[in-house]
DNA sequence: TCAAAAGTGTTAGTTCTACACCCATGC
DNA sequence: GCATGGGTGTAGAACTAACACTTTTGA
């Protein structure tokens, strides 16, 4: 009956990983990245993977996947946001139930870090569009995280969590259009932005080249919208 | 170091759950409810909890979810999706993570099951807002669930997954104001649910007091819109 | 003064919303 | 015919998308 528990022997374990985007800059634009770990073992041992890890008895879910981000990035995420759990009987030799969160990285951050420690181990980021083949099921999990992203960016204003803490509206668009893969009419983008309570103006600005822009800071106060499960 | 499996000693037991939403007829207008088992063993023992079980070692999570709605209801849902992932260390004194799901049923054919078989053992129906203290953290997630399920009406035509087969636009109005908690201009609706490739309509009609209404169908063929992550 | 990015204004198209109105049926 | 729910039309508001235009800076 499905009441009793289950015994030891048929015991199924539960794994956490996450999909970390951040953007990284390549010779000519950003592009939006992830970091994979190399395997060390079997299965699938040599091929690229999800960062993830088993979290500990005494470790709720939503701090497991951000030890096993810290693991691998060093880095505190941005924004964090369980996205699915995967159990299908078949997608690991053994049964493993992967309950998988996807979260931003400051992008200003990740550079900083690097510079100082280099690169972990074992760890490389990759473009979201040209991922190798993973092990697992880990395609069709980045590929849905992405999906996610892209989706979410529409209605809600976390891109901003790839950005430093200050940053122009241009700054934003691009990441919008490197998110989005698509360009956006700068002068509609700064209506719709400026009219959200979520972005809060500053009286410092860029200078550049050019006429200098004004800096914006992200308010996650403000932010009503659409809310995980953790309010109610 | 967290790429060590966990011993048998310190398992996370994995178990699914399921908040199953229908439409029941009230002396007045229909209430959206939730089916709830009373637990007849410690912990909570006599409290009202979500319909759940374990999912056995060759059953995939959504398979797992299915029987259990089964046990619970004796049918088969028309919509079924996951909601969350739940892994709180303190959400139950021994640590579960419970994967729960979201159902919607058929409101026919709950009340065609129910007289041919009666209702099944300690489950009652409970009106979604007006449930009783449940058993663990299962009010914080029928909470979500419903918070999703209002959600998710608004951006697609799921709702038709609470009436039978073939139902008039009026009927289905009735069916989201219920959801919605407000009402809806009649013929705004209609305009908008015409529109849309997942509604078709019959060459019969609903004949009752006045004229006649033209029946619909639910093509859920149509649904080319937001998508799990099962499709890439 | 010129190039280029920052920022403003305007207009046409679309979608939303409220509501007036006609249609078909049972009584 | 008349009450009632089924179904159509339409005008104004709100939002979108495209793009012309002005402003401010470095060089």
């Amino acid at each position: 009956m499905s009441q009793l528990s289950p015994g030891p022997g048929d015991a199924i374990r539960v794994a956490v990983s996450a999909v970390i985007f951040s953007l990284r800059s390549d010779p000519d634009a950003d592009r939006l990245m992830i970091p994979l770990v190399r395997r060390t073992r079997a299965p699938h041992e040599g091929m690229w993977a999800l960062p993830g890890g088993w979290p500990g008895t005494t470790e709720g879910l939503d701090d497991a996947a951000a030890r096993t981000l810290a693991e691998t990035t060093a880095l505190t995420p941005s924004y964090l946001e369980q996205l699915y759990t995967f159990g299908d009987v078949d997608r690991s030799p053994t049964r493993v139930v992967s309950v998988v969160y996807w979260a931003l990285l400051r992008s200003d951050l990740v550079d900083a870090q690097r510079a100082v420690a280099g690169a972990p181990e074992n760890v490389e980021w990759f473009d979201v569009d040209d991922l190798p083949a993973l092990a697992f099921d880990h395609n069709h999990i980045a590929g849905y995280a992405l999906w996610r992203l892209r989706n979410k960016v529409g209605y809600s204003r976390i891109a901003a969590g790839l950005l430093p803490d200050e940053f122009t509206l241009t700054e934003l668009r691009e990441v919008y259009e490197t998110v989005l893969g698509r360009r956006l009419d700068p002068s509609n983008f700064r209506r719709l932005l400026e009219g959200s309570e979520e972005l809060v103006p500053t009286e410092s600005f860029r200078t550049g080249k050019h006429r200098p822009a004004r800096l914006y800071r992200y308010n996650a106060d403000a932010e009503v919208e659409t809310l995980g499960p953790l309010e109610a």
